[in-house]
DNA sequence: CATAATTTTGACTTCGAATTCAAAAATGGT
DNA sequence: ACCATTTTTGAATTCGAAGTCAAAATTATG
């Protein structure tokens, strides 16, 4: 045995019996080099020799040597890792939109640290965590108040905001055409002859909601439209089935066409609309959704809906974030992309 | 002014100046005191007088002072992440699980890493930056080869695996009693006098489908029923529908049960079923599934289902996976927990 | 072959918080 | 008020990789 393979085992047997994994140092060890040798290895582009460079990473591998992204982190002030912010408490449909985004980052080396928000003190957590992981940036697919926005901005830290934006200021977002993708879906039944429209909105406070309601109302007085109920739902499928159980059952009033803020409640309106109330759809009633959440193209429903094109958002958000990343300089950058209408089979 | 502000307002504007974030030597020098205290003042019963706390307390929230996590992780060898690693080409449920174990784990200040696989590169990929991200743990709801598993196993990190274990040897794991889930659903269809079984199953290489139809033939040779036929489909909504329409349309085979490996298939056999094959459901045929998924309690489908208690199930890989973490002496456990049988309507 | 120009290398410092240990301060008992 | 005990405090070190810079090795040039 040479000397070199001798030393190298030694220092494996070295960190096996004190159950330690290999450093850079004991990778310079072994290898008989410096540990900025064995730093500049695993560098791209590093000055390294072609011998150097060979040397050092059949050791590593002997060792089973990986830098530690830890302390690397700590000194090029980069974690390569993001925060993915996702509110729970909304059935939208962000299972999809993870996935998307993992992979989009994944192809950059960066990973997704994720939270999922469930009420205000689950925000200011977040907040604080992002600070502490000195996350590289923060992809947002949850409703902020302005001054947690700012908390951002006041650190630097690069953020886009999914399927929502800021009126007022500039930031980086990517949103899908609300107003006209509504538009597209009100002219749609307009033209079939519909007179007497509910509106069954998400919660409250989801600004998601508000837009897209405000977008089918806007038209729908355009149009002259005044024969208008709004009911309040919360995104819910069971949600979107009571309401409209009501509505129809117990308040007397009757629509010839549903807009909801989101297929998963269109999908409880339509089930609420055949089961409960003996209606048939599209023949007594029509209803449209908003999303392209997979169910409502099942067969069973086959909604009327406007889709978004998760894939190109998706994408555009991890662009848009990762451009910020590389160059803080950049000014902000609001994309928006058009729903696409999907012809199903819930209307006239 | 105070000298003690004075100093403070000094800090600040000398960190706003070279837009840099506070650092634990910052409030120190604010403060007047030694970094040393600042880092005892951010720890839990750490050897600190009140007035002293109070002190640098306050300094630290004038100059948005938090500890960067980063350098805590390097030296306390703790980096208070765990990897979440989910296969995304199969369509079990699990968003849901990902809310829940997200939840979990920010209770007890943990954060998570997310990793989806799509395909064999993608697994090679996670496990270095496993590795390299230091994290503390891994919960894996995704299939991975013995020779991986070992990767963990090797270097100590502590795993628990979601919905599978190991058939050979110890490992921890959180499942669902797969075998008595599929004989309460086969044993309900029995009693029924179905005689003409169709099992719909999974993708080749999911081991989670494998294992539920192992146990609904398993109980249909006990109870001598031998008309089966199966079916390859991929746990999506669609191949559940391709498959059941070209089995009765095409092949002339016509089940008087089928039993699938997934609720989404499920319905997808459903819609077939009733769209395509101008059959009743349950009357001339039943469908079973197994999950509890959310669509399969919509009033236009009511699966008859075996349902996972997902959020206890998720509870149980945190609490195994934490423990583990805080002490690595502990054995391997595998909890199993029983489905619920939900009488649908999609049974006769 | 000598010298200049270039490439490669290693010693040392840095990032920011936690921890050890000894010194200093506060507390208690008489 | 004095000494013993306990509690607080700060100086110095540590974690592991990356970057700076000067020294060493290599290559190019006349």
């Amino acid at each position: 045995m040479k000397d070199f393979e001798k030393q190298v085992s030694a220092v494996k047997q070295e960190l096996e019996d004190n159950k330690q994994r290999a450093t850079s140092y004991d990778v310079a060890r072994a290898a008989g080099v410096s540990q900025s040798a064995v730093s500049r290895c695993f560098k791209q582009g590093g000055s390294i020799s072609k011998k150097m460079r060979e040397r050092v990473q059949k050791v590593a591998v002997e060792l089973g040597y990986q830098p530690n992204a830890i302390a690397r982190s700590l000194i090029t002030r980069r974690s390569n890792i993001v925060a993915v912010v996702i509110n729970n408490n909304t059935n939208l449909y962000y299972p999809e939109l993870l996935v998307e985004l993992s992979r989009d980052f994944n192809k950059r080396g960066v990973h997704m640290l994720l939270f999922t928000l469930e009420n205000e003190s689950d925000v200011t957590n977040m907040l604080d965590q992002v600070w502490q992981y000195q996350v590289d940036g923060v992809i947002l697919a949850a409703q902020l108040k302005d001054t947690q926005l700012n908390f951002f901005s006041e650190r630097s830290i690069p953020f886009v905001y999914y399927n929502r934006t800021t009126e007022s200021g500039p930031c980086n977002s990517v949103t899908c055409d609300v107003a006209e993708g509504e538009r597209m879906l009100v002219d749609h039944l307009f033209k079939s002859k519909h007179k007497r429209f509910c509106l069954l909105t998400g919660p409250a406070d989801s600004a998601v909601s508000k837009k897209r309601m405000q977008g089918a109302l806007e038209r729908l007085h355009e149009l002259d439209v005044d024969d208008i109920q709004i009911v309040a739902g919360n995104y819910s499928y069971s949600s979107g089935y009571q309401q409209i159980k009501t509505l129809i059952l117990e308040h007397q009033w009757q629509p010839d066409a549903i807009i909801c803020a989101n297929d998963i409640m269109a999908l409880g309106a339509y089930d609420a609309a055949i089961k409960e109330c003996n209606l048939s759809v599209p023949k007594d009633i029509s209803i449209v959704g908003f999303d392209g959440a997979e169910p409502a193209s099942w067969q069973s429903y086959q909604l009327t809906t406007v889709s978004q094109p998760l894939e190109r958002m998706a994408d555009a958000a991890v662009d848009i974030l990762m451009q910020r990343i590389e160059n803080s300089a950049l000014p902000p950058e609001k994309r928006v992309f058009s729903g696409v209408f999907i012809k199903g089979k819930t209307c006239k």
